[in-house]
This record gives structure tokens, C-alpha cells and sequence, in this order.
DNA sequence: TCACAATCAATCAAAAATAATCACAAACAA
DNA sequence: TTGTTTGTGATTATTTTTGATTGATTGTGA
């Protein structure tokens, strides 16, 4: 048997049974156990497959409990409250509006649906201008240090390359909303950036659903007052005295 | 049986079983393992299967790689010589080199091959950038406009971001080389930023197969002699008058 | 906490597969 | 005819894959 054929196989098996041990793909395909581990190292650096010790689990199913999941896994969760966010976002955007993206996924989420191709956006996401420029809308990147699990542009460079400019809206994701925190997100190199976008823009929006709301990451880049959030359901009257929340779910009645 | 009859006839065979070792395909068709190679790589290179070690698999079970450049057409051209190219400019690269790496597919076929992970690298390519960060390596991005169709960074923020940095060395794509016109590409902003990118580093690669020779495009981003050239074939030897040549074919053995 | 078993990564040698080279034969052109 | 090109098979050196071994790491239960 091929190589690739037996991986490709694997993949497949994987995904069928949801989670295997070595020693079940010892038997089933006849291989010894340092080729099945090479074998799943390999379909892991291709994120075919996710390696977990003593086997490996299908890509889906997604361990929830990691710090900061990689951009693929996180991608999974609330995905109909991101949709129902995203899509009222990007109805926000209007002809000759600058807009800044940030990177996260949620604002990944949002750009599907931007249809507007008369304004001008600028982002810190790699994967977000790679998206941008598909849709075939005037895009621009910032400069900077690239991190290596979110794909975020970040760093001096990065801060200084927002400083030059003047947005009309800013679309931010976050991973904590509190009173008292602000808003806030677990890398410090991230909540620069995201605190000087917030600074140079006109009008922020916070895009988050209500799983986010009462958390605290470890820095604060914002305060309440200083940005729109825009969630999926009803949420502490606290917030809404602070700030304008659009709640997606009544929008679309 | 006519070569080209029986390589006809094997990818059907190949289709239809979806995988298949050279064994069996020498048996199927009594041809030596030889011939059946030399059949594979040819079809490998015509893209009609694809070459896998021990034997050969159909296109369509293809992992769907969501980041592929759409260019694919186009970088099916002298697959053997950018090869070579590519795997001789990455072996250049040292530690505590700082490199920049011009947008393009021939720099975008290098970086499968960079080794070094002590290195800095910085690119004006979005999916450079992308594929650097894949491998772990330390990655930078210079901010501006994304150019749609090559997915590259250009226009005035982008200069200015490269006059920022002194780079150790460069590698640079082109789309001519000629004696009087020098290296040229059809894009003037995207000959700003090359320029840009060569004048601010200590030493600068040209990576061009032979077929760029001779060929002269609208706009002249540097002078034959301010390149290292590295190329696949003897050429005039008005060029190494000029500057270093490295014979990709001549230094294998 | 500890010990113990299971699992893993690194290494090595053997086997399999490959690429490079050579020589031969058939097809072709002058 | 003669010389050249093209395809083929055999040979050989190199590369890739594999399974076993070993020492380190991780999870489990006392």
C-alpha cells in the first residue's frame, strides 16, 4: 500500500470513528506503530487530523478548554450567532467609508458578507486581506510582525503603520466584555494594536456574541463607552446605558 | 505500443483506481519499472496525476488546500528549473540573515525549501507571508495596498515601510533580464517596491529561469550589475561579465 | 506525593523505491 | 547508406520508508 494512500485513509477513518487510538490503526492497517505515529505527525502538520496522546481525533471535534485555539479551530464555535453578528456589520459599511478590520475570526466571518465595493478597507488579519482581495474590494495590510497562531500583524511597526491613518469604522473582535475590565483579549502585542485602531477610527464596533460578555482576558484595550457593541441577544441593561448595542436578533424581526 | 498511447492509458488506470504502485502499473502494461517511471514524472509534470513515492494517485483526491494561489495555470511552466532555482536561493539563507522576499511565484516556490528558522524574514506578499508563518519561521510583512491580481503589497505606504529596514539579502522575481533595459516587470508600483526593496539590501538575488533572458518588460526596476542572478542554464556571457551567475545545474554536481 | 504502565520521540539498520547514468535498438532524416 | 534522435531496459548510487530499539515523557491510580 502507498504511503499516501494509507494517510488519506486514515484521514478518512478518522473522521468516521471521530477519535482513534494507535493501536486501532496498528490492526486495521497493518502497520507498526512508529509508522502510524509518523503517519499522524504528518497528517497533523497538515491539520488534517488533530494528534492527542494516544491517537488522534477528527479536525471537527474541537477542544474548547485551549487557551487561545488556533484561527481553524476556534472558527467552529457559535457559529450561527457569528453569522447573524457578521451579517448585520457588515450592512453597516457604506460608499467612501475607510474600514478597519481586525484580525479574529469574527471579523473573518464578517468580510463573506461585505457587499459594499466603493469603500476602502485596511486590516491586520493575513488571512482577512487574502479574503478581501477575492471579493475583489480595495484592500490594504498593515506592516508589522506576523504572529504565528492567529496570523495577526502586530508589533511596533504595525502601531505605528495605524497611527498614520484615519478610519470611519472600525470593526474589532474581542474576547472579553466586563464593566469594569473593559474589553479586553489575552495577548498584550494584540491589545496594542487593537487600542490604536480603536484610537484612529471614527466610530468603533465591537463584534461579539453573548458568550463573551462578563469575561476577563488578561488586557484591556478599550473602554465600554468608547465602542458600539454589536451581540446576538439581550444582554446587562449596564451595558446598553453605556453605549449602543445592537441586538442582531430583534434587528431582523 | 506508442509511448504516448500507453501514458494515455495509464491515467485512465489511475482514475479508475484512485491509487496505484508502480508494480502494479508495470505488470498491468510490461513495461520495465523504468519506463513506467519516466511515464509517471511525465504526467506528474503535465499535471494529470500526481506522483507519489512507491506510485501514483488520481488529481481528484487532492486535499483542497483552501490558500492556493490561483495561479496554478501558470505555475505548471519549467517546473524542473524553478525547482533547482528555488532549492539553491533557500540554501543561501543563514542565520541571523534578514531577508526579504519579493512577491511572486518563483519566490513563493523557494520558500517550501527555506530550512533556516533562525533567520528573519520579511515579505510584501500575502501569501508569502502566509506559507512563512505555516513554517514556523519569524515573519514580518510590510503594510499598503494589496495589488488584486498578484496578491502583493505595493503603493507609497509600502516604500516607505521597506525604507524603514536594511536587509541582508533579497531574492527577487522577474519578468525580464536584458542587457540595456536591466530587470524589468510589466507593473509600475510593483516595480516602485522592488526597487525599493533592492536599493535597502546588502545583497540582492534575481531568481529567473532561462526563458526571462533577452525578454524586456515596461518597467526597469534595477541594473543587471546590482543582482546576483540565479538562474538554471548558461547564458550569454554578457550577463556573468556583470555580475555573479550561479548555474543551478552546474552546482549539483 | 510516588511508582508503574502506557505512550512518545529519536535513532538505527534493513528493505524498498527512486534518480541518474549507460548502452542498445528502433525510428527517422539527410 | 550514415548519423541523429528517441524510447527502452539494466545497473548503480542515493533517497525514502519502515519497524525495532531505547530512553524520555505522560497519564493513572494508589
Amino acid at each position: 500500500m502507498l504511503t499516501k494512500e494509507r494517510q488519506d485513509l486514515i484521514v478518512s477513518y478518522i473522521n468516521e470513528k471521530n477519535a482513534v487510538t494507535v493501536a486501532e490503526l496498528m490492526e486495521e492497517f497493518g502497520a507498526s506503530a512508529a509508522t502510524i505515529r509518523r503517519d499522524l505527525a504528518v497528517l497533523h502538520d497538515e491539520k488534517r487530523i488533530i494528534k492527542v496522546f494516544g491517537g488522534a481525533t477528527s479536525i471537527s471535534d474541537t477542544d474548547v478548554n485551549t487557551f487561545e485555539p488556533s484561527v481553524s479551530a476556534k472558527a467552529a464555535l457559535n457559529i450561527h450567532e457569528k453569522e447573524a453578528i457578521s451579517k448585520y456589520a457588515a450592512s453597516l459599511i457604506n460608499d467612501d467609508d475607510f474600514v478597519y478590520i481586525d484580525s479574529g475570526t469574527t471579523t473573518l466571518e464578517m468580510i463573506k458578507y461585505i457587499t459594499n465595493t466603493r469603500a476602502k478597507y485596511i486590516t491586520n488579519g493575513i488571512v482577512h486581506a487574502k479574503k478581501l482581495l477575492e471579493k475583489g474590494l480595495n484592500t490594504m495590510i498593515i506592516g508589522g510582525r506576523c504572529k504565528p497562531t492567529t496570523e495577526a500583524i502586530i508589533g511596533p511597526d504595525c502601531i505605528e503603520g495605524i497611527s498614520k491613518y484615519h478610519f470611519t469604522k472600525a470593526f474589532m473582535g474581542t474576547n472579553g466584555i466586563s464593566l469594569h475590565a473593559g474589553y479586553t483579549t489575552p495577548d498584550v502585542d494584540e491589545a496594542l494594536v487593537k487600542q490604536e485602531a480603536v484610537k484612529h477610527a471614527y466610530v468603533s464596533y465591537i463584534l461579539a456574541d453573548h458568550s463573551k460578555f462578563g469575561k476577563v482576558s488578561s488586557v484591556t484595550f478599550a473602554e465600554i463607552p468608547n465602542c458600539c457593541i454589536i451581540t446576538d441577544s439581550e444582554v446587562s441593561k449596564n451595558y446598553s446605558s453605556k453605549t449602543i448595542i445592537k441586538n442582531v436578533n430583534e434587528e431582523k424581526k
